[in-house]
DNA sequence: TATTGTTATACTCTATAACTATA
DNA sequence: TATAGTTATAGAGTATAACAATA
């Protein structure tokens, strides 16, 4: 078996690999978002973090961010030399912010496309999967 | 809503963002999983994409890869340093990629976990999706 | 003292541009 | 000439370690 084969032992195996695999063709959706916002990976995921109304400490950042405490500095001197946020979030970065959520919160068109039967099996599958139940 | 919400517009749009959020919380397994091979996550998928058996020419790889050709020169070069890969794949980084896909392939505990006739639903619901019904 | 954030350092990834080799 | 691959270069992300400030 080469690689893509979707075919494998167990049904949570098989979807995980065919979830994989979506995931790995929403990236390009996403590069294209995040550069037409002019940001890095990073940022958007920073920026989706924080909301003006609710500051957060920069070690949560570095949680939320699955990455290192020293790195979140770098990631948000970035962000506050555009103005975007302030070491407590500003005006413009809430714009932006909510202009990313829209772009980014809508499925990909395979999801899309599902029937609308399907995309309810499939929310509610993914609420037990998360315990969302 | 803030950040983490998961009741959307769509049901499409709610089984998306839990997908997401599913997958960020798979990167740590997944980091944890490259450096147990120590690897980085490029080298991981680079050798992912490589076999013995039908070498690859560097373009195609950098295709799978959704980065730059030039890029796709200095992964590999880290990865024929250390005597994985030869610009045709070599006998150990065949063992090693046997070792990533056995333990990559595992789905995550939440999808695992998931009722016989929820992994079968998924399933199914993923072959659609992504055109494979 | 423990936590938070920064700086220093070093490595990897990334793209663009310019180059070489080759079909 | 067009394609494949490399090198040069520059910028961003990443972690570790050491440090400062502070609760």
């Amino acid at each position: 078996m080469g690689a893509g084969t979707t075919r494998r032992s167990s049904p949570a195996a098989e979807a995980w690999a065919l979830m994989f695999e979506l995931i790995h063709l929403s990236k390009r959706r996403f590069m294209a978002i995040a550069s037409e916002f002019d940001l890095s990976p990073p940022q958007v995921m920073a920026l989706r973090q924080l909301d003006p109304a609710e500051p957060k400490p920069m070690s949560e950042l570095a949680i939320a961010l699955r990455c290192d405490n020293s790195n979140v500095t770098g990631i948000v001197d970035r962000l506050e030399d555009r103005g975007l946020v302030e070491r407590r979030p500003a005006e413009r970065g809430a714009q932006v912010r909510a202009g990313l959520a829209a772009r980014l919160d809508e499925p990909p068109e395979a999801l899309a496309n599902l029937s609308p039967e399907d995309q309810l099996a499939l929310r509610d599958i993914m609420r037990r999967a998360l315990g969302r139940a």
